[in-house]
DNA sequence: GCAGTGACGGATA
DNA sequence: GTATCCGCCACTG
């Protein structure tokens, strides 16, 4: 509220990414990328992550499954405590070690795939 | 008003 | 195949 102002139009692109992430399943993860592309903007996957600093006033968005193309916990530090991200990964089935998701490619969830374009 | 930065990703060298 | 650079859009200093 205070700390971020936010035009409608960026607010809106703020729900559907919240839409988004709430709709990946337990024990999945899904990259900023992949809901950029879903939202019709993969150039600018930095957005989506914009989007989840503000996710700090969303309590019901799992925003520990959403993770970089490479699988890495590049987010964990904006976790409130840090450890919190790889914790709940962990207690979904997600193996996550040196802050990077073990076999990322498996519990990869693609938007655009799984919801079906 | 300008420059630097950032929860990223793809392209090029 | 690995390393580095640039582009994306918005915010902060």
């Amino acid at each position: 509220m205070s700390v971020i102002k936010l035009s409608e139009e960026n607010a809106d692109f703020f729900e559907r990414v919240y839409a988004v992430v709430k709709l990946i399943p337990e024990g999945r993860a899904t990259s900023y990328g992949a809901i950029a592309n879903y939202l019709g903007a993969k150039r600018s996957a930095r957005m989506v992550g914009w989007a989840m600093n503000a996710v700090h006033n969303r309590p019901d968005i799992p925003a520990h499954r959403v993770v970089n193309r490479m699988g890495m916990l590049s987010g964990k530090m904006h976790f409130n405590p840090p450890e919190a991200m790889e914790q709940k990964l962990a207690k979904e089935g997600i193996k996550v070690e040196n802050d990077q998701i073990v076999d990322f490619k498996t519990v990869n969830w693609d938007p655009a795939t799984e919801l079906g374009w």
